[in-house]
DNA sequence: TTTCAATCGTTCCAAATTTCACAATTGAAA
DNA sequence: TTTCAATTGTGAAATTTGGAACGATTGAAA
């Protein structure tokens, strides 16, 4: 199948997350104008982003809850399990250690990494830290994917380099600074000022 | 000024983060290419984007830091300043609270509420954490105009009803649900696995 | 059985966004 | 002084994205 533009994908992804919330609730039946609304998206679009797959929904029905989650997951992820692992296990490295995010069967945070003497070896929600000369070798063996930088900002460069190093192709920078890599490697930023001012400027006129 | 998409703005604010970190480097001036260098994004886009705001560079020369990241900061923020609240003070609220975003003189995390006892009256980075019931009253006398949602998704809808209640216009969510609001409400959400994920699709193919 | 209302999937069009191409400007070097 | 290379700013083309319109399908109700 085609590639499919980022924006498509993470739609999708909230789809996926939307529908397990349904499956807890025990609603085995969901309409894209349903769908709109608890998205806040519109109806139109979630079936244009739902048509990229195949035909799956009946008119005048819906779509069958757990045949749409199955078949978004099945073109997106293709059985494959994200692993992961984080640098940096201060104050916001802890917290993305117990993120309480959607899809665990699919993605696991499977080492932490941290310069502190005092940390290595103990364990947050079930995660070890390790210390940082060991990320080449644990990446390697634990078939980690994606690695996430939670570190001060001034070490942000110096361990985005290291990921690299390590084989990793996929970054997920929650550090308020600009990183540098080779282009095969794909980088997402995630500033948290950034969001909370741009909301402002949203809102300010 | 005519009011800028969403799009625009998220990057004018990487510009000023960017800018800021030039002066601490004392680097006076600098041209659109070195910033696309730094930022990742194109120098055409970067030159179009400043474009919307007035006459500031000059060919051959580039564009003078100091400047540059006054006149952003003019039309953006216009002397304005963020005031923020945030919601649950566990262990990605207290990050949050610690996270050393830039531009620390335009935006100001002013309280925390939380639900248990426990932390009641405890300050986290100089943030005082007061329980939920005085809400509407501290967000009114601190002006607070974006309220940050850090609690279990359990909790997630009825933390943003009574946001909305208590006179908020926008909110950054970090819990991995949806949230209903009017519509006069702005909500931004950061769902850390649907970012993770959707960085896993991209690298996949 | 026929009609009807709800809903999907798709085509076409409009709007937004990005990229391209290039004129205009400017300081530096010949 | 003249030429040149670097750089800005911008109009137009190209691409991407979103929205409107609508035919097709389907179960339910008359």
């Amino acid at each position: 199948m085609k590639k499919l533009p980022r924006k498509i994908i993470t739609r999708v992804l909230l789809y996926i997350r939307t529908l397990e919330g349904l499956l807890k609730e025990k609603r085995y039946l969901v309409s894209s104008k349903q769908l709109a609304d608890i998205t806040g998206l519109s109806d139109v679009k979630i079936r244009k982003d739902i048509s990229n797959f195949k035909k799956v929904g009946r008119p005048r029905i819906g779509y069958k809850t757990v045949d749409l989650k199955r078949t978004l997951e099945n073109y997106l992820l293709q059985n494959n399990k994200l692993h992961l692992v984080i640098f940096g296990a201060g104050n916001l490295g802890s917290a993305i250690l117990k993120y309480p995010g959607f899809h665990r069967s699919k993605v696991k945070l499977v080492a932490a990494f941290d310069a502190s003497k005092a940390k290595i070896g103990k364990m947050i929600n079930g995660v070890r830290i390790y210390p940082v000369e060991r990320a080449p070798e644990i990446i390697k063996r634990r078939h980690a994917d994606i690695g996430i930088i939670a570190v001060p900002k001034e070490r942000c460069q110096e361990v985005a380099d290291y990921m690299v190093l390590s084989g990793l192709h996929g970054i997920v920078n929650f550090a308020p600074c600009s990183i540098s890599v080779p282009a095969k490697v794909q980088v997402r930023n995630m500033d948290f000022t950034i969001e909370f001012l741009s909301l402002f400027c949203d809102i300010q006129k």
